[in-house]
DNA sequence: GTCTATAGGTGGATAGAC
DNA sequence: GTCTATCCACCTATAGAC
């Protein structure tokens, strides 16, 4: 039962795709069009200027995660195994030589609006939350060893794999951040 | 005795606080050109074309690099004192809120020339390899303690140190720079 | 080595027909 | 909602004077 989807949001996913790919500076409204098979102008109707597909394609990406860290809180009792399902989370643009949209959006940042920076602070708080949250649950719990604040560990956590999607990318050789990612847990246990 | 810069090098410093800020596909010959006091044209006459132009970037970056933890190895004995100094080459950039060119690049990696990309690779090669040394090195000397492979243990660090970058340039906050290098560096004493 | 002038292309964006 | 047609600003790059 896959929902036909409309145009907006085609143009948002190819957009996404995009940019995760090649940075908001590095594409047209035109490379969205001929992936999408529209014209730029049709673009245009439903993301009026570039800010605003910026925007939406943050807050698009921070529901996303909401619902992926969902999904993981519901599946998974155990921190570490919890941990372990967020570096997959992390791992899933790393196959396509890409970076999550956090990434790309956070080197593009100085040329980006005001509410696209705020939406991207909002984006990576809801990580540090969520993996201080389980850093902590989890050192109570005993399944996780670790010195120091939790919200230290969630900095360090979130701050590794972003560095490995660069490093994975930069080498195009995806063991790099399989490898780190797992140092990250082997760290924690 | 400052020495007097001539104008290729003028247009490189300028050009690589700018890819710094806003990355390799935010600015343009025009910016540059102002900045330095010049006309684009005199740009072009140094560097044909912007992929010249990446890759005189890289380059430079990486002799500048080779030079400044030479220094640290001249400098310096204690491995762990090594790792502090290398932490404090990375949170340059972050005072003004920028990312080190590596960082940047990697992300703009996909629009970019193969030379700069190869660059890039060498640049992140002798990060990960002088990292390594160091670990090995201070672990033997008992200077550091960690547990695994110093290859791994470079690169987790060099990624942790990347996305501290990130982090901090995101939320506008050098602190959360400092508090995740400075984990590192206690993790592993 | 730096300039003016300009070519040739592409960018984001809009007007108006359908 | 999507299209064609078009505007204008800006981009990279080159030619040729000085």
């Amino acid at each position: 039962m896959t929902k036909i989807k409309n145009t907006a949001e085609a143009i948002l996913d190819t957009a996404q795709s995009i940019v995760q790919d090649v940075g908001f500076n590095g594409f047209s409204y035109a490379h969205i069009a001929e992936k999408v098979g529209i014209r730029t102008a049709s673009i245009h109707y439903h993301f009026p200027n570039k800010e605003d597909l910026g925007e939406a394609l943050i807050s698009r990406y921070h529901r996303n995660f909401i619902s992926a860290i969902t999904q993981i809180d519901t599946q998974t009792q155990n921190s570490l195994e919890k941990l372990r399902k967020f570096t997959l989370l992390y791992g899933g643009p790393v196959q396509d030589y890409c970076t999550c949209l956090g990434v790309m959006i956070s080197t593009d940042l100085a040329t980006l609006s005001g509410k696209t920076r705020e939406g991207l602070a909002q984006l990576f708080s809801a990580n540090l939350e969520w993996l201080e949250r389980v850093m902590d649950q989890g050192r109570r719990e005993g399944y996780l060893n670790f010195e120091g604040a939790a919200n230290v560990q969630a900095h360090q956590f979130l701050a590794s794999l972003q560095g490995a999607q660069l490093l994975a990318r930069s080498f195009r050789d995806v063991s790099r951040f399989n490898m780190i990612a797992e140092g990250l847990i082997s760290a924690l246990t």
